[in-house]
DNA sequence: AACGTTTGCTCAAACGTTTGATGTTGAAAA
DNA sequence: TTTTCAACATCAAACGTTTGAGCAAACGTT
């Protein structure tokens, strides 16, 4: 089954390609018959224009890539779907690509998206990404780049994110107004611009209580094999710990299977709280009280910022900000 | 900054556009010197061909589609790596496209993959999908089309899953064998083959052990929106209840909120056991016991059954099954 | 010396679309 | 009668790549 071209279409009605294609995009020039006459037969030759020769003609790809660490976890999933939603609706494909949280893969496929001529790129940078040298030679190449959610702030390519030190800071105001204040935090790998940015909420506001910081209730997963692991053995380590804040999904599961395995019962022995897509609370029971950071949302704020940067009604360096809410469920 | 082209690097090397274009596919009829030349300009001037020039002179997109119900399941986000793995190592594209399981937005993707000449296709039905017209019109375009996991058994498009029967009736007599034989078997939407076969399963295990089938015992979830109430209020009313399997991740967690609602303890009072990607059971307190179905192993095989479709090593018809196995964990 | 082959390259067409420039009508205005 | 101007349609070039055909020079063989 060949696929109709202009040219079949102008052969069956008389018209020359050119005609053809004026008429189906309308053009004031050609004759109402004509045009309905033209239309007619492209739909029953089920023609549809072919996109590399539209493409190739109007020097755009009309790809977007988004490059995310790992779609595996709770968060990812929401992200790209609120993404793809946006993208769809602006006619432009969506390419998703898997850094697996290594920097060395993310370079790899900045080189591919260059290589595609991929016109606009939202990212979470990878956890190994201390520098942006591979997005900057994106930007150079003409395309928009957008970081999201897992960002490095810097000057030259714009970000959006919650204000994560505010909300790490909320959902630990919440514990303290609960009468909690032998707060474990657990927090992600500590390179991640987020992690500096939640470990300095989760600080901010205790100091704000007048409490001081305790090492002891301060754990930081740097390494993922053992997660469980590592906060089962500080919860016994410190049995002083009446509540427990997680900045993640990832973390909070983890958490909770941890505090199941001591044999406490969630609040009454201890709280816990976390940073959520707003998914996994309801799977767990009690069902988890969290700072609602939508993933779909962050992707389709992030994914419309970027349709405008390359409409060129936004520069190409600004810093935004979207909302989080608290949301009281059973666990503190 | 805009982007080199072989009449660029013609114009530096004094060769002509088609030297320079065989030059780069070291072609045997240019010179070594040539070459070796031809592609230091080309790096020096950061030379990538263009995909959208090369499709149209070959004719193919180099795009494969996948297309699946929803994303913010369990089971999907691992599917969709694995997919996208073997996609990428055969230096494809992949797009991905929700049909939120509706039927029409399924057949809109359908015509949009047509549209924008789609070489292959991986899809998962829609809940709502009873036939296939929609595929078999993509085929007949020369694309090729792969079901995977929630598929319509057909004898037109090949498909690829579990044996859902089996891996169920596996569960079944796994909690036969540990003297729980009364099973709440709860079901998805029952318009879905996969729920007809898992349902299946659960039926001939059953009768297999010479245990009659109970309706009491058969929740079929046709609803999205209370499932964990419909789960709720049949355990409180059929309190004979000693085992509860469930067919996926979505109403294992539904299930397993609802249990602790009652007051009841897994595995003492209620076992639980489901069919999973691997993921939630070990979220929740205790894991859960499962028959491990491997979204990022079906979507890898999925993915390298559809390229030897398009070399044409394999018929386009063709139906292929990939294994289970039980995995103990601490819920029964 | 005559012929054939190889080497190393160029020409030109083709893929399907878009679009500025151009041409042909016919009719209204001068 | 000539000029003007729409209205409608065609021509041809362009986007960047690939590739069959062609060609000149150099070399090897008889």
């Amino acid at each position: 089954m060949k696929r109709s071209t202009l040219k079949d279409i102008a052969k069956l009605t008389g018209l020359s390609v050119s005609g053809v294609s004026r008429a189906l995009k309308n053009h004031p020039d050609i004759a109402p018959e004509t045009k309905t006459k033209v239309h007619e037969v492209a739909k029953a030759l089920n023609y549809h224009p072919n996109p590399s020769a539209q493409f190739l003609h109007s020097k755009n790809s009309k790809i977007i890539a988004a490059i995310l660490p790992e779609v595996n976890t709770f968060f990812f999933p929401e992200l790209l779907q609120g993404i793809s939603k946006i993208v769809e609706q602006h006619g432009y494909f969506l390419i998703f690509l898997q850094s697996d949280n290594r920097l060395q893969k993310e370079q790899e496929l900045i080189d591919y998206c260059i290589q595609m001529y991929v016109e606009g790129v939202l990212i979470s940078v990878s956890a190994e990404t201390d520098n942006l040298d591979h997005l900057l030679k994106l930007k150079k190449m003409g395309a928009a780049v957008l970081l999201i959610d897992r960002v490095l702030k810097n000057d030259e390519i714009p970000y959006l994110t919650i204000d994560d030190s505010k909300a790490t800071a909320n959902a630990i105001e919440y514990l303290l107004s609960k009468d909690r204040n032998q707060i474990l935090g657990i927090f992600d790998d500590e390179r991640l611009t987020m992690t500096k940015l939640r470990t300095e909420g989760y600080v901010k506001a205790l100091k704000k209580n007048g409490l001081r910081i305790e090492p002891n209730l301060l754990l930081t997963i740097n390494d993922d094999f053992d997660i469980e692991e590592q906060i089962f053995k500080r919860l016994e380590d410190v049995s002083s710990v009446n509540a427990v804040f997680t900045m993640s999904d990832k973390l909070l599961v983890k958490a909770y299977h941890a505090i199941y395995r001591l044999g406490l019962k969630i609040p009454d022995d201890i709280a816990l709280i976390s940073i959520s897509d707003g998914k996994a609370p309801y799977y767990l029971y009690p069902s988890i009280s969290h700072i609602r950071h939508s993933g779909e949302e962050v992707g389709s704020a992030a994914a419309t910022l970027l349709f405008r940067m390359l409409s060129g009604e936004v520069g190409l360096v600004s810093f935004h900000q979207i909302g989080t809410s608290l949301v009281e469920l059973g666990s503190v």
